[in-house]
DNA sequence: GCTGGACCCCGTAGTCACTACAGGGTCAAG
DNA sequence: CTTGACCCTGTAGTGACTACGGGGTCCAGC
């Protein structure tokens, strides 16, 4: 978390630690955002380091954030673009999100019902794993193809 | 859903296309789970031709459903490993159910989360990106680092 | 002034769980 | 006996990183 301005560099800004510090990114993966063309390349020191700003901060958070609601780059791509046009309208986003939040609910039931299944498991009196239902739990709804 | 033994085969059982439409698998993957050791190595006709029988829907479905549910392949062998040994004793069932039960009450958990931000998303009223509340979210929410 | 260690650079390769070719061989119906 | 759907192998690509090797840079402390 420690910025150019605060402590060692020589000009404001962030190294490409820093910037990772600040937004909570690796930098190996700042790096390969820049390759892919997530992130746009920064300026350079004479020595070849990336140097970065508050806007870099800003948008590597807004990555990161929606990268931990499951959204792939791609999609990330096109809000960034979105919020890049002010003006544009909302829907687009809007549709994305439902869409995440049905395949979420989704999965969300599906865990809930297999959660019954083991929690009747792990009370099994049995002696041996024979009798456990663990395989059936899983057998029973594979059948739908 | 064609096995050989309905229409086309000269015995019993399934090929690899036959087998994949039975469990709801992609061909290719089996192939590949074969090469890792997921799934057995199964007889082949003179030509080549893999040959499996109901044994293999069943241990495949189960596979099918595990990855479902988002259990890793690793996991998916141990408990493979457990309906392999049905004499194996309780306690190792148990414990291993136990952790399972443990990694999905974690992961419904992480989700109900995400379904939550999702949903107090999904209907952004605004007209334009600039007022959207997903993109907002998205900005505002990465200052934890 | 110099050294040490933390940082930075680049490129490549590895991870997981597939998926998609390319370039062939086989099989049964028409 | 041809057609075309299936099968075979092996390799390479995907997504989203992560790790590694072999270097260069920077600056606090001695």
């Amino acid at each position: 978390m420690v910025a150019i301005s605060s402590g060692r560099g020589r000009g404001p800004g962030y190294t490409i630690g820093a910037l990772g510090a600040a937004a909570g990114v690796n930098p190996e993966t700042i790096r390969y955002y820049e390759r892919i063309g997530l992130m746009p390349a920064p300026p350079r020191s004479t020595s070849g380091y990336r140097h970065y700003g508050e806007a870099a901060v800003r948008r590597l958070r807004f990555i990161r954030r929606g990268r931990e609601l499951g959204f792939a780059i791609a999609e990330i791509t096109g809000l960034l673009n979105l919020h890049d046009r002010p003006d544009a309208p909302c829907g687009e986003a809007d549709a994305l999100t439902r869409e995440h939040l049905a395949q979420v609910e989704a999965k969300i039931a599906d865990l809930q019902a297999l959660r019954g299944e083991l929690a009747r498991l792990a009370s099994c009196g049995s002696k041996s794993a024979r009798h456990c239902r663990l395989i059936e739990a899983l057998e029973e709804k594979g059948c739908c193809g």
